[in-house]
Order: structure tokens, then sequence, then C-alpha cells
DNA sequence: GACCCGCTCCCCCGCGCGGGGGAGGCGGGT
DNA sequence: ACCCGCCTCCCCCGCGCGGGGGAGCGGGTC
């Protein structure tokens, strides 16, 4: 049985492309399109697609509103991919946060769209695509922390919750990095709370992964 | 101010050979000996040193029963480094459960001796030494998940115990892995339980820290 | 047969974590 | 003067996590 797909966009051009590229595969069948994101939950419950596409900046109810109205009154929801053209839309994060399982760049080659549904319908998330991952790679051995700072700047993250993250990425507990940066555990908490919405990550463990497939600290 | 230590091992020869690597550093002192895990806790209360190493295997009271019972009743406790012969000792595991801050292999060069010291005396913890993180590199690249089978085994981590480790190095929660492997979420909580003694990791992300640390799972 | 071990599932319990709010100070930019 | 981003701290709340037990079962060893 093939993967079935929902696209949402509100450009007809980006359907159309998405459907050309995801049709020529044989396991995979779009079974639908919607132009926003307030006709995707009626479309959703008739056809009972997989995986949903769905474009982050659209009018009437945008990706995230439209990710979370899915999660919370559909049972048994799809998978949803948010399609974006920005690495670096916030937007995105805030539909990770509300519970899409991945994220995809409209600029991304289509063997690596067909490799992103795919994942998600096998109930990967996809969190860190293969662009960001390679960061670390581009900036090269000798550039020390230049590749770090640059996810830094991708997640904007700030000089405050890069240096959480770090201790976050060293196993210690909100206690224990509030003693070593002299503030409050709840001061720490917002920090945390910060770096996971701009990492699109759900519990710290997911943060310090995207942390290590970033290369935002290193192994060894 | 220098980093005092304090040496516990029954073996007069091991004591000795800490003790000149020490103290050849102008800034580390060795403030005491015992020779058993029984005389540490009034040594500790009396000299006050900033670190403890540790032997494992002692007579009387051994360093997992020490290290318990130092944590338990001495405030403002030292660091504890565990000092051990085999890479591979279950002992060292329960050590670091107990809440010991790092293990130091009696064999391993002065100069990582020393390193061990300062690192512990600045709170930094110290589970997975670099004998242990050049696994993945020994194999090489091509080893495929050789290197991971080595760590498997130094860990002594069961088949089932590795999986979860993997998810868990995935991002996914208890219910998730659950789900995946097909069984209850009662069983992988005996599981991950498992595998976070074995690691000596405190919660799952120090257990993902070491995953990648180990190069049992690798970035990108 | 007795034994150990790995996998499975169950109980209770405390606590750290993370969500969702808000709020004040402070420096920089227009 | 104004706003805004950052850092700091506070509240309440639910839940997942991890610790501490125990228990049954199959498969191997001795």
């Amino acid at each position: 049985m093939p993967v079935t797909v929902l696209l949402v966009d509100d450009e007809p051009l980006v359907r159309a492309g998405l459907r050309a590229v995801l049709e020529a595969q044989p396991d995979i069948e779009v079974v639908g399109e919607a132009a926003d994101g307030a006709a995707v939950i009626p479309l959703v419950r008739r056809l009972r697609p997989d995986v949903v596409a769905m474009d982050v900046r659209m009018p009437l109810l945008d990706g995230i509103e439209a990710t979370r109205a899915l999660l919370r009154t559909v049972d048994a929801p799809p998978k949803i991919l948010v399609v974006t053209t920005f690495e670096n839309d916030e937007y995105v994060y805030g539909a990770l946060r509300a519970g899409a399982d991945g994220f995809l760049l409209k600029r991304a080659r289509p063997a690596e769209i067909v490799h992103a549904v795919r994942l998600v319908a096998e109930g990967e998330s996809l969190l860190f695509p293969a662009s960001v991952r390679r960061l670390a790679a581009e900036y090269g051995e000798e550039g020390g922390n230049r590749a770090a700072r640059a996810v830094l700047e991708r997640a904007r993250l700030t000089e405050r919750e890069g240096e959480v993250l770090r201790l976050m990425a060293r196993g210690l507990t909100n206690a224990e990095i509030a003693a070593r940066l002299v503030v409050g555990t709840e001061t720490v908490k917002s920090h945390v709370s910060a770096v996971l919405a701009k990492l699109g990550a759900r519990d710290r463990t997911q943060a310090v992964i995207a942390a290590y497939e970033s290369g935002f600290v290193a192994p060894g």
C-alpha cells in the first residue's frame, strides 16, 4: 500500500511541483490538495492521508494553527511535514512545537523531498535535515566553533541560550546549570524553554541530539 | 589555592604511584591516604579534600558503598573519582550510579590522571574518558557498527538495551519506544533503567550524550 | 533438577521537567 | 521618549521520568 499525501499550500505552483515530484514515485500517492489551513481538517477527515505536506505561511489559518487544530481534533492524525522557503523561519519552529514531525525546504532536491515524505510516513521525525547537518562540514574542521556560531545564528539562539544548551549537552540538570551560571533555576527554565522552542525540540534530550547533529557540540 | 586530594586504595603501591604523579603538580596536593572504604568518612571530615580518588574493589567497605555513605553523611562532599583497573568493571557503573563524578583507569598516562583530577575538581563529570571515546576511531570509519558493537560489549548492554538506547538517541519517549518495539511502557522503563545503570548515566539525556561520545551513535 | 540471565510486565512514589502565563530591569536602536 | 530584545525571576499545573521493589517465563549452563 502506497504512502498517501495531502498537499497544503496557498501557491498552486508549489502544489503542482510537489505533486509532480511525489507522483513520480510508485509508492507515493497525492490524494488531495488544499489552498489554506482552514480547509485541511475536513479534507483529512475524508481522505485520511498518511502525510500532510503543510506550508507554514498561509492565509486564513497558518501552518502552526492548522497543525495544532489537526492534532487536537482528529484522531489518528496524519504525519505533518512542514514546508517552508526559509531555513530560518521562526514559524517553522512554532509548527514543530505544535506537533509537526519534520520540516522540508522548498528548494530541496526532489530526492530529498521524496525521502522526507517516506521518513515521516514511517514515523521518523525530521527535525534536522541534511542541509543543517552539513553545516559543520562546510565550515571545515579548522573552523573551530565557527560552525557552532553558524548554527547559533540559524536557530537564532542568544548567547545565553547557547551557553545553556552547551551545559544541557554535558548532562547537567536545570539546578546544576543555574548553579554554574549563578542565576535562579527559573531563569534557566526560561532559557531551556526558549532553546526547545527555537530548535523545535520536545524535551532536553531532543535538544542535545540537535546539538550533536548540527555540530553545535562535537563528540570527543 | 591548590586542589587537595585524598587517596583511597588498599594497595600501597597504587597510592604511592598516584601520590608521585599528583604531587609533581604544583597546583595539586595529596592531603591524606586511606587503605579501605571504612576509613574514608572520618578522614574526609577532618581533611576536607576537594577530590577523593577512590578504588572500587576494597576490603571492609568497597568504593560503591563508601561513595554512597560519603554523599549521604557528609555535607559539601568532595568530588569522587573512581579508580579502577578494568574498563569493564560493573562496580564502576555502580559507583557512578552512587554519585561518583568520574572514573579513571589505573593504566592511564600521568597526564591523563592529572587532567582527570583537575576536571572533577572544577565540577566537570568524567563519565567517558578519552580511552572510551577513541573506540570509534580505533575501529575506523569502514568498521560500520563494529565500534558500536564494541561499546555495547564494554558496557555489557544486551541487544534489547542497545535497541532502546538507539531509540532514546533519536529523541523518542518511553511510550514511543514501546510502540516501536511493540512492548509495554513498563518494559521500556526497565530497559531504560538498565541502560542508565550500565552507562553510569543519571537520566536519558546523559545516556544519549554517552551514546554520541562513545560512538555508539554518530551525528549526520 | 537447580541456577542464572534476558525479556516481559506490574506496583507505588517523588520529583524534575516542560507548558503557559506574567513581570520587571536594562541596554540599544530609531 | 519610545519600543524592543535579552536576561532575570515568579506563579500554577500536569505528566513523564526514574528509583525501588517484585514476578513470571523461556533458554541456556552446570
